[in-house]
DNA sequence: AAAATTACTTTGACAGATAGAGTAAATGCG
DNA sequence: CGCATTTACTCTATCTGTCAAAGTAATTTT
């Protein structure tokens, strides 16, 4: 089951992000690349997945556009903005900064 | 200003947790110290403090009693139950546990 | 006595995560 | 062919953590 998800929140933008700035992807692509990378400690919902979608695209910081299609239903992919590149950078260094400071907060005293 | 509040989400339980087990404290206390040990990079909220307090109170993780008054306000004390110790024990290790997943998201492709 | 400081509480609103249900299109199989 | 299965995406309603705003209360300072 692994983590509990209110503790990976916020971050899920990040990560989506992160992933389809490797390569363009489309939802159960994403959905499954992180089971796997992840080795199963953690999946992200559907629900989740498309309302990070949304968020991202409304944000001006991923495109989509329907690919061939293959096998099963049609597959609507990602790609990665300018403005959406530029916020990711960003959003890692936030990532970095939370670590440190939730790491200064478990740790000793440190005045 | 530090980090957005809701990147820091869900592990604020854990922090308080952790300050309250190092010795027994009252609520101004303990945000002072969070502003002190980060340097400024976190505050936490007043409102936010005491649901946190309410919330861990609820799981019984935490005790208060009331101290002597000394000056300003009433000061309501926290301290940890042996519950609470077992708590944040595995609080922590979910917490080291977020940072692997993440970071493994954050980072290659690692198959 | 009025103002400032310390300390705690309550209410309502908001945003991210998700369960659950539904839509749609292609493939597999008897 | 017709039906089940698989792949893929969408929508709605609900839950939870955070927090702004406002209020209560007691002590110290001026």
């Amino acid at each position: 089951m692994g983590i509990r998800s209110d503790i990976i929140r916020g971050h899920l933008d990040t990560v989506i992000l992160h992933l389809i700035s490797e390569k363009d992807q489309y939802g159960y692509e994403i959905s499954k690349e992180i089971s796997r990378r992840t080795h199963d400690r953690f999946q992200i919902k559907e629900a989740t997945l498309y309302a990070v979608f949304q968020r991202l695209r409304r944000k001006e910081l991923i495109e989509s556009y329907y690919g061939d299609i293959t096998h099963g239903g049609r597959r609507k992919y990602y790609r990665i903005t300018s403005l959406g590149k530029a916020y990711l950078k960003e959003m890692i260094r936030e990532w970095t900064e939370t670590k440190e400071i939730i790491d200064l907060l478990l740790e000793g005293d440190s005045s």
